[in-house]
DNA sequence: CCAAAAGTGTTCTTTATACACCCATGT
DNA sequence: ACATGGGTGTATAAAGAACACTTTTGG
């Protein structure tokens, strides 16, 4: 797709039609998000969700995830659509309408920030986000409340984890999403009796305490389980 | 906003955007949906939700409340985005996108099938539907599956029935949205435990049994128990 | 007095919550 | 041996599910 000057005419105006995406990670105990710093005007040096526009060949979810991988490097994780933003005056530029997407991350496969087409590209704590270009402190927001909403009833943490975690570690997850402090008993129990969970005989190592256990999720289990309408309620 | 042709261009190629509306109403025990009967090709004489083109001056919401008030007549009531419909052959008339919308009616004030704009608009039971027009078939399952799921947690049913409703009523209501039966008791129960129905010291008479008492949902109270962390799991 | 639908309480089962001690490891 | 964090079970409380008879009303 060139730019042609003008090369396109319409009878009616449109608007132009983006694509954004709110990248979470976790690591450190710490829910994270990757931003990319603009390197043009409008909002030059600001930093944003990563986004472009949309190709006619594509659907909204291909632009989501060509824009991902031509930005960040990133390919092949969970994406879903999360709202679409159209304020009349979100962008300085003229009439754009954004189609949001959130993606989850296994931070571990990703650690290195690759500074790619867009620029730098940073993963910021949540609760250290500077003021964002655009709308995207908005959307972020949104990003944040489906997070914390949809774990509630699928496994959705599990992307944010490795193949293997601990106990401690799916814990801490649980916890930053939901804000919450649980119970080591109750949450193991809870976790353990979904039944998706699958025990590897193996500790971490190298620590001055004692190891914790590796498990990992078994997705085949889950789908089995979700079609006899299982409930995953944390 | 008049077409002047060819009057717009642009650098690169644009799709258009529209907002759709699926329209559950709620009658005689079912589940209802408002569709309008395609005057034109493309799909002429098809059923298809109610939408139209988005003016450069409006936000989606918009849109989407105009084009409802324009075809159908109906105004100020329960909307919310649902979800944009993207992909590439969606619409034979070329690239257009559609940030769908549902909402919910008092189907009580709006009985009369008012043909608009649109030509005819008509209630169908939800187990009655034709194949639609588009990807409008997508749509509706798509909609039909998030008021299941919405329902749950936000006491939407009400924007469903009348200002006075009996608790059958509800609960044929609850019972028709989730495709499941429930018991009486327990469901006046749940329903009274939340503490947000008022009780009308009024019956449904001229029936030949006893009439069932009138309530209310009381929408203040609704707010200010939510504030306070408050769930409304049925 | 009959048919039809509304109203109502209790028991049992399941799930959620609260809580404290021992264990393994590295320094 | 000690500091650090991991692992485990039980008792109590709350919520959900199951269930049957009486009441009101019009015909």
């Amino acid at each position: 797709m060139e730019a042609i000057k003008g090369a396109y005419t319409y009878d009616y105006p449109r608007p132009a039609v983006t694509t954004d995406c709110v990248i979470f990670g976790f690591d450190a105990g710490e829910l994270k998000v990757l931003l990319i710093e603009r390197a043009i005007e409008p909002y030059k040096g600001r930093w944003a969700m990563p986004g472009g526009f949309l190709n006619m060949d594509e659907n909204a979810d291909d632009c989501a995830r060509r824009e991902l991988q031509e930005e960040t490097g990133i390919e092949n994780v969970f994406i879903e659509q999360l709202y679409t933003f159209s304020e009349v005056d979100r962008d300085p530029r003229g009439r754009v309408i954004t189609v949001a997407y959130f993606a989850l991350i296994k931070l571990s496969d990703y650690k290195v920030t690759a500074g790619d087409d867009a620029g730098k590209a940073e993963w910021f704590p949540i609760s250290k986000v500077p003021a964002l270009a655009f709308d995207h402190d908005h959307m972020l927001r949104v990003a944040r409340t489906r997070l914390k909403g949809k774990i509630r009833y699928q496994p959705i943490g599990f992307e944010l984890l490795p193949e293997k975690f601990t106990m401690p570690e799916l814990q801490n997850l649980y916890e930053a999403i939901l804000e919450v402090k649980l119970d080591r008993r109750n949450f193991r129990k809870k976790i353990m009796g979904t039944g998706v969970i699958v025990d590897h005989d193996e500790s971490v190592t190298g620590v001055p305490h004692k190891g914790a256990k590796y498990y990992s999720f078994d997705k085949a289990k889950y789908q089995e389980l979700t079609e006899r309408g299982f409930n995953f309620e944390i």
